[in-house]
DNA sequence: CTGTGCTGTATTATCGTTAATACTACGAAG
DNA sequence: CTTCGTAGTATTAACGATAATACAGCACAG
């Protein structure tokens, strides 16, 4: 902590006022009059006082900070999401605490623990595992305002998230739409994860009677970049004559991407790719990719809409409301936007 | 802040021991016997208790927190600089304040205002603008331990940071030795900007006897992919004849790459790109970026125990420093390994 | 048998603020 | 000429912890 910082008491000896005039004074309350205020205002900007809010913190019984736990903020759409938390909650008159659980749930533990002794507010998470939330529910039932940035909708707790479900549902139809029979799905779901994006992918197959083939289905074992690299070059071995790969984030598409560039197949010729957040690099890829949109600035204004109005409801907490956005698709080069032969 | 936590008090009052008492046993002093300790403990489990750390802040005088300013948190470089500093500081029990000044000098100014209201215990900024460092001088005149990711030596304020002149010497130099004569440089430095890279680039050219041409010199708007996008479109249209382009960041480069790509430019073929910071997506592009490397772990490890030093000096802070990470070139396919014949 | 030191605990002050309440002077009303 | 309201300011008590100091009771040395 800076040292030897201005406090009230010193305005108040310099000035010859009281501290309680000289907190008054400074936060403007009518009781005070011009003159006085003047003065004390005057000495003030002298000592290049500002208020301690710790102070101020334990006195009002609220720190106006907010508390987010992020998976893994390299992920893009985390760190899009972490920017726009940010800036809507410093709109807010609010800090933003960050923290990375890193995917372990210790750490998430822990960190639930750190903003609750530093007395955040409120809490916004993005559980590492949708299962395992007893922690977070245990977190609500003691009153604490919590919203997930992902959830079942019987989850128990507030969330905002995006509905994968019919994000999947809507980029494996549109495939589909587009003529293709055999669309390979990359998901590291498996045992962390949200069997959502599986299901809509499912729910479009069945949609268009079209069967449901587990030698499409390829589970990468993270995902980032080089696991979508791994993943296309693991569909290709067992021939399945896919002619295009859904992909449940973008940077397992842009390593599929990287896969075709390197083998020369075109794309979206010999295969058509669809990714899933539609990240900034996405975009501007060298073969811009389609993707599911996630619309950051929509779950995260509902989601920080949420967690304040949780902060600022008196007594109990009202039951848990899980809403879900649902999300655009979003078509660029990767896709060919006509009828394949087949 | 969470309804009716359990204080102190609380346990004082079912343990039947004092207020005083019950701090020391939980803290574990050994003027306490174990018998009394268990008692409290099992309590204050019970209670579910949590110390709060903002009573502890204020009677401590440290809040054992630090706060970040960055630029831009979606910039790569910055997002894992943000990362590593959250991941180091929980390591060693500190929490990290975060904010984006989205370049602009008064939000900047705003931040650490806001952070200096919260009595962080140190800061670590990365300064929207090289030249505009005054308020970050005052800081550290005011004996606030304050730390820069990127500076001049003579800043006058601590700093740990990349030397960038060298970077752009080291990569310069290199596309020189693989015997490009036409090399442009895309950097979006101007107003803002260090000059350091070019600094750097011109000193290469120098030493290899070759003229420094103004035309080769793109300056793009931002520092994003559509603006190297752009670069690319402006230098091909001034017929410079170059064969390499040399870019102060990966994204101008990805967006370089795209160009090419659209417009059927072999790279490295027709033309060498280099990067810079060495962001995961240049490794993972269609086709793998050279960049210059920004040692993240390095550059904040140094930086957090730079800062962590300042806040454990007693009394006056030491004369500030300024440390340089010479950086590593990462050769990849952008570039051919091998002499281009002129 | 008294003083001394130690062990275990309690009391009190403190951090910098806000909030509730208490005073003091003064002008107006009865 | 008292009473009363009010404007301006001061006093006191929180908030929840730590830290310095005080105080019992008991063992032991002289």
């Amino acid at each position: 902590m800076a040292k030897s910082a201005a406090r009230l008491k010193d305005i108040a000896e310099l000035s010859g006022f009281s501290v309680n005039t000289v907190s008054l004074a400074l936060r403007g309350s009518p009781r005070i009059p011009d003159e006085t205020r003047r003065q004390i205002a005057e000495i003030a900007e002298k000592l290049n006082y500002l208020p301690n809010q710790v102070a101020k913190s334990l006195v009002m019984q609220e720190t106006r900070s907010i508390g987010l736990i992020l998976t893994d903020i390299t992920n893009p759409v985390l760190t899009a999401v972490a920017q726009a938390v940010e800036l809507e909650l410093s709109r807010r008159g609010y800090i933003t605490l960050f923290a990375t659980s890193n995917n372990q749930i210790d750490l998430e533990r822990k960190m639930i623990e750190t903003f609750r002794q530093r007395r955040a507010d409120g809490m916004l998470i993005f559980p590492c595992n949708h299962r395992e939330i007893d922690h977070i529910r245990q977190l609500r039932a003691r009153n604490y305002p919590v919203v997930m940035l992902v959830g079942d909708p019987d989850a128990g707790v507030d969330a905002v998230c995006m509905d994968e479900r019919a994000g999947a549902f809507k980029a494996t139809s549109y495939l589909i739409g587009n003529g293709h029979r055999r669309i390979a799905l990359f998901h590291s779901g498996g045992e962390y994860g949200n069997q959502e994006k599986l299901d809509g992918y499912k729910m479009a197959l069945a949609a268009a009677g079209l069967p449901y083939d587990r030698d499409l289905f390829v589970v990468p074992r993270g995902h980032d970049v080089r696991n979508g690299y791994w993943a296309m070059e693991t569909l290709l071995s067992r021939n399945t004559g896919a002619t295009a790969v859904f992909c449940a984030n973008d940077s397992l598409a842009l390593g599929v991407l990287r896969f075709c560039t390197v083998r020369g197949i075109s794309v979206p010729g010999d295969l058509a790719i669809f990714g899933f957040d539609n990240i900034v690099f996405a975009e501007h890829a060298a073969i811009a990719l389609s993707s599911v949109n996630y619309d950051i600035e929509a779950i995260t204004g509902l989601a920080i809409e949420r967690v304040i109005g949780l902060i600022n409801a008196k007594g109990e907490l009202p039951a848990p409301r899980v809403t879900q956005v649902e999300p655009e698709l979003v078509i660029r080069e990767s896709t060919a936007d006509h009828q394949r032969p087949l």
